[in-house]
DNA sequence: GTTCTTTGTCATGCC
DNA sequence: AGGGCATGACAAAGA
């Protein structure tokens, strides 16, 4: 004991019964290490320094210290805790992300031949006589001008309610190299079905160009595009804009949809379609009109000189010019603008889909986050709390050595049962009966209540 | 036969 | 005003 007893007499009886606080911890800090039954201030841990790493991480991650420990986060919740709300997860990284629906026309063939526009391929290809008969439209097409196929494609939107039948005839006739395109490739709406475009688009010199040619003749929705030859001249526009980059994409685009798996084994393309597709798609390739969609097989009916693709992707002023400058029946019309509509929501759908997927995947690692985040808060929790008692007990033995050392005015010692330590808020320490505090303490607590409630 | 998933479509609202 | 986009809801097809 190295406080000397007059010391607290003093205090105690001089000043009446105040105690200030300093003299308080001046008490304290001269107190021996193992004083207080072995536990002084130094016992007491600093504030755990995970705590304050705590606070400050708290405070960084903008959490509710006790919400962030209480509460569980929801889907919803953990999406707001973005910033600005949108997505930090980068979709592209997350996922495939083939966000580019609109491959470019033309963009990347695969068939050669396509880089020798207006080349006579019989020159070029070394390939025996029936081969030749079976190569594709497409294949044959290259060294026909332009504006040949302009021709034809007004012909075809002449043939509102020309028998197709009597179509199919001239291809045959024709031995399936009439002027039909077949491969141009990345014209599709969807990434999936856009390299399945690429694939299908690249035929080159497989063995199954004989059951392609079959699709070849299927290729524009309109579908039916006869020997140039055997047309009439209709009207000739080729100066309009639209009307040639059309023809020219007539020439170059494939319009065949679904190609047969083994002829895309056999191209170039590394793309391959998934074991799924494969078996559905396979399933019906027997059946021709079944790999039409609605929209190609209405369209096939209808006789629309464009394909699906082309009426979905074309820009609004093709599409509007399209509309006035060909002579279409007004249920071709709303046919097509009924496809472009399908069609740009289906692109829209499957955006749509992939934003929520990727949504929901950057959620769940902000829930994965905030658990370790509350896991992180938990334990900061219990050591405050251990610190805390260690506080308690160090003030609890801190109290009974004080009032075993008071003495009153008589010289005797003070009931501790009777008096009290009441610290004061301007840092006074006074010695108290107990009904005072106790008294003091309900009209504190009264009065803080009343605050609260105003 | 039931359930789940995928995909296309429609309706609607917003820009 | 018209077109495009986004999205919820529904239905069909397939696994």
């Amino acid at each position: 004991m190295t406080v000397s007893f007059v010391f607290l007499q003093r205090h105690l009886n001089g000043t009446g019964t105040s105690l200030s606080l300093e003299d308080l911890f001046q008490l304290l800090s001269s107190q021996p290490e193992n004083s207080l039954e072995g536990i002084s201030l130094g016992d007491i841990p600093p504030f755990p320094g995970s705590i304050n790493d705590g606070m400050n991480s708290s405070a960084h991650y903008d959490v509710n210290f006790s919400q962030a420990i209480s509460h569980d986060v929801n889907l919803h919740e953990a999406m707001l805790l973005c910033p600005d709300n949108t997505l930090r997860r980068d979709p592209v990284a997350r996922t495939s992300q083939p966000q580019e629906p609109f491959l470019q026309f033309n963009s990347h063939t695969t068939n050669p031949e396509q880089t020798l526009p207006g080349t006579n391929l019989t020159g070029f290809l070394p390939v025996v006589d029936h081969q030749m008969r079976n190569l594709t439209s497409q294949d044959l097409l290259h060294g026909l001008d332009i504006n040949i196929f302009d021709e034809i494609n007004l012909m075809s939107l002449a043939t509102e309610g020309f028998d197709p039948m009597e179509l199919s005839h001239l291809f045959e006739e024709s031995d399936s190299d009439s002027g039909l395109s077949l491969n141009s490739s990345q014209n599709s709406t969807s990434v999936t079905k856009s390299n399945s475009s690429v694939c299908e688009g690249a035929i080159g010199s497989s063995s199954d160009l004989e059951s392609l040619s079959q699709h070849a003749l299927e290729g524009a929705v309109g579908g039916y595009y006869p020997e140039p030859s055997k047309l009439c001249h209709v009207d000739h526009r080729s100066d309009s804009g639209f009307h040639g980059d059309l023809a020219f994409q007539h020439i170059l685009h494939n319009h065949t949809y679904h190609l047969e798996p083994s002829a895309l084994e056999s191209t170039s393309q590394s793309f391959s379609w998934p074991e799924k597709s494969q078996k559905i798609r396979s399933r019906h390739f027997n059946d021709t009109d079944r790999n039409l969609s609605r929209d190609e097989r209405r369209a096939k009916a209808l006789h629309i000189p464009f394909s699906v693709d082309e009426i979905v992707r074309m820009p609004v002023d093709s599409f509007n010019s399209m509309l006035s400058k060909y002579y279409l029946t007004d249920r071709q019309v709303s046919l097509i603008r009924d496809i472009r509509r399908r069609g740009k929501n289906k692109v829209a759908a499957q955006n749509c889909r992939k934003r929520k997927l990727d949504i929901i995947l950057n959620l769940e690692d902000d829930v994965c986050n905030l658990k370790a985040k509350k896991e992180t808060l938990k334990r900061e929790r219990v050591q405050c709390n251990k610190a805390i008692n260690i506080m308690k007990q160090k003030l609890h033995y801190l109290y009974h050595d004080i009032f075993s050392r008071l003495r009153d005015e008589e010289g005797r010692p003070v009931n501790p049962n009777q008096y009290a330590v009441q610290c004061n808020h301007d840092g006074s320490v006074l010695i108290i009966p107990k009904e005072l505090v106790t008294s003091g303490n309900k009209k504190e607590n009264q009065k803080g209540k009343r605050e609260r409630r105003n």
